[in-house]
DNA sequence: TAATAAAATTAACAATGTTAATTTTATTAA
DNA sequence: TTAATAAAATTAACATTGTTAATTTTATTA
């Protein structure tokens, strides 16, 4: 019964690889049925007997999107920082690389997407992601940056603000260009940051 | 020579109004060009001799659109008030106007839109809405809620923020309902007023 | 090895945006 | 007014798309 299961399990993983791979390379613009059981190497009818619709399949792309994102913010993780340049080099990190994988902000917050088993989605839009921000924030509270009980808010806002001026930049409704948007944000975290003083 | 230019103006408006009311009646999703086809009276491919695609008839829409959230917007003056409510209420309005609209602000923000003549669209993103927000800031320095070297920075910090929550929270990617965000927007705005005094 | 279940493939559908070919309508020249 | 021409509108046609149904192939079981 259970073997079942797993040949399933991975013949799902061909068909997740391969739409990845179509995503990486031609955007999501470029992800067909067809195209990714192409990939898989089988027929694309097949993708049916595994997936209910092509926006499931894409939910299972997008956490592993997810997952991606969370291993490349680890890459800004600096020992010998203190907390606050810490968040701050989180922030800008985040936001650098959505700006620049456009189509990772598109499925992962924008996208339609279909429903994968509920014990793989739950809790888990933002999860090791935002652990990291939150992590941050606490240590920026212990070291006295900010109050304890700000916390929560300044999580809040600064989530919220850098996904607004991902969106407006991402989709061309902010004229400005990356470089300046980046130096908004390190002034909108360093304005932030002193005034929730403790 | 004029002549020709206003008709010609003319029949765009037919397209555009139908196209309006197909994506109010049936959403951005219900919108073909047979359907703009349809209302206007004319055959689907009379749009090609007017608009250069549907996507350029789509930014005609959004103009409109956004207009329309402006007018909207200003039903929330209430000259009684003071400048500090003031702003909040037009923040809270805006919010759940788009909450409560969510294809308005896809088309607004996220739909890839085709180019209408650059005269239309010059500095015209959030134009007269933005504008609000900036009026409102200005009157809370006047009334020394705030400093006024912090206007920037707090339209730019106030204006991500709504438009990041407004993503997540119509994409579905956070958990909230819609009062729960209206009353967490009103913690934000009080803590960023109360924090950026002169 | 025969019967049956499962999996994969091919064929087919309806819908889409867009272009090309064709027909209709308006404008101009005689 | 009528014939030639330009402009506008329509119909026909394409290539793609996601999805389903019918069919064939493969695996499992008796």
């Amino acid at each position: 019964m259970n073997k079942k299961e797993i040949q399933r399990q991975r013949m799902r993983t061909y068909f997740i690889n391969g739409a990845k791979e179509i995503i990486k390379e031609e955007g999501i613009k470029g992800l067909t049925v067809r195209k990714v059981g192409e990939r898989a190497g089988y027929s694309y009818a097949t993708i049916y007997n595994y997936f209910s619709d092509l926006n499931t399949l894409l939910a299972y792309c997008m956490l592993d999107f997810l997952e991606d994102c969370y291993h490349y913010m680890l890459n800004f993780k600096i020992e010998t920082e203190d907390s606050k340049n810490q968040l701050i080099a989180y922030e800008l990190a985040y936001f650098r690389y959505f700006a620049e994988n456009p189509d990772m902000f598109q499925i992962i917050f924008i996208e339609e997407l279909g429903k994968p088993p509920k014990e793989l989605m739950k809790e888990n839009t933002l999860p090791s992601v935002g652990l990291l921000l939150r992590e941050s924030l606490i240590k920026c509270a212990q070291e006295g940056y900010i109050a304890e009980e700000k916390i929560e808010l300044l999580g809040e806002l600064i989530t919220a603000s850098l996904h607004g001026k991902l969106l407006l930049f991402i989709k061309g409704r902010d004229g400005s260009n990356l470089e300046n948007m980046i130096s908004l944000i390190e002034k909108e975290m360093a304005f932030l940051l002193s005034q929730a003083g403790g």
